[in-house]
DNA sequence: GCATAGATTTATAATAGGTCTAAATTTTAT
DNA sequence: ATAAAATTTAGACCTATTATAAATCTATGC
């Protein structure tokens, strides 16, 4: 049932599917929390060990390249990708690295605001929001409290 | 008059300057089309050349740490430095690597749209258009005219 | 069914951007 | 002038990603 949509996912954007990819794609659809190459490579190796690294960039890259998966520059750490590729905004919190999904509303289908270079293409936009999560707000609370407490 | 200025503006966010310090604000003060850390690295090596490269990458951290300069992730590339920390947006074309300025209206300064995680702290907001700028797209369509014509 | 060409995957080497560390130098306070 | 603290330096190191070339798989014509 989930290799079924990984399949009409890559068929839907005319995408050859091949073992490896249906797992890659597979992976992003049942993590949506914006893995990493990384994460993906670590998974898909515990399930087939001589799945390459390599296999893993290309795919993604293909996977981008067909609009597929959309690749998420936020954290200077790492970059993630998202099989959720319609418009949407990001709050990215800087001290534990989740990266949340936001609704924007309509700003993201805004007509380009003025300012933008003349005769250019538009082709996505993003939206991204950083700073602290509810937890770590809190955590950083407690945590100058307790300075204070015992210095 | 210029070191003057990266001396006002070092002393603006409190940051002591040095002569390292100075130079690399002096940089980012002349270069406002969002240089990188080897950009910098490489244009004051040539002035000094016992400049470090982990000096250029400290300076950089204390200087966005202390909000004199922003960090631009857009580039799969590259990070980008700007000294312009007021809001505003960038477009970015993803076939040349140039990086605009662009007005942003007060889409940066939206009270944050419903969807953010309750009782989080947003510290800013980033905006970034991809696509191709007006130079990039005329030289695609004469490319593929090209190709049309000389198979 | 088999040979062959083309596509895909694999393993590994290479690159690049950035961080870490420890020593050297400079600055500051006494 | 001296000692402590801050800053800079050089270079080793790390990690993510790309490049390369060989191996494997797939599809197709015969």
């Amino acid at each position: 049932m989930l290799s079924q949509s990984s399949y009409a996912a890559l068929v839907a954007h005319g995408i050859k599917p091949t073992v490896q990819r249906l797992a890659v794609m597979g992976y992003l659809l049942e993590h949506r929390c914006h893995p990493t190459a990384d994460e993906i490579y670590t998974a898909m190796s515990r399930v087939l060990p001589t799945f390459s690294k390599a296999t893993v960039y290309n795919t993604l890259s293909l996977l981008e390249e067909n609009g597929a998966v959309v690749r998420i520059l936020v954290d200077e750490r790492r970059t993630c990708y998202d099989v959720h590729t319609a418009p949407h905004a990001h709050f990215y919190c800087h001290q534990c690295g989740r990266l949340h999904d936001v609704q924007a509303g309509d700003t993201l289908s805004l007509p380009a605001v003025g300012g933008l270079p003349e005769g250019s293409r538009v082709e996505s936009v993003s939206l991204t929001y950083r700073g602290l999560c509810p937890e770590c707000l809190a955590r950083q609370q407690a945590d100058s409290h307790a300075t204070f407490a015992n210095p």
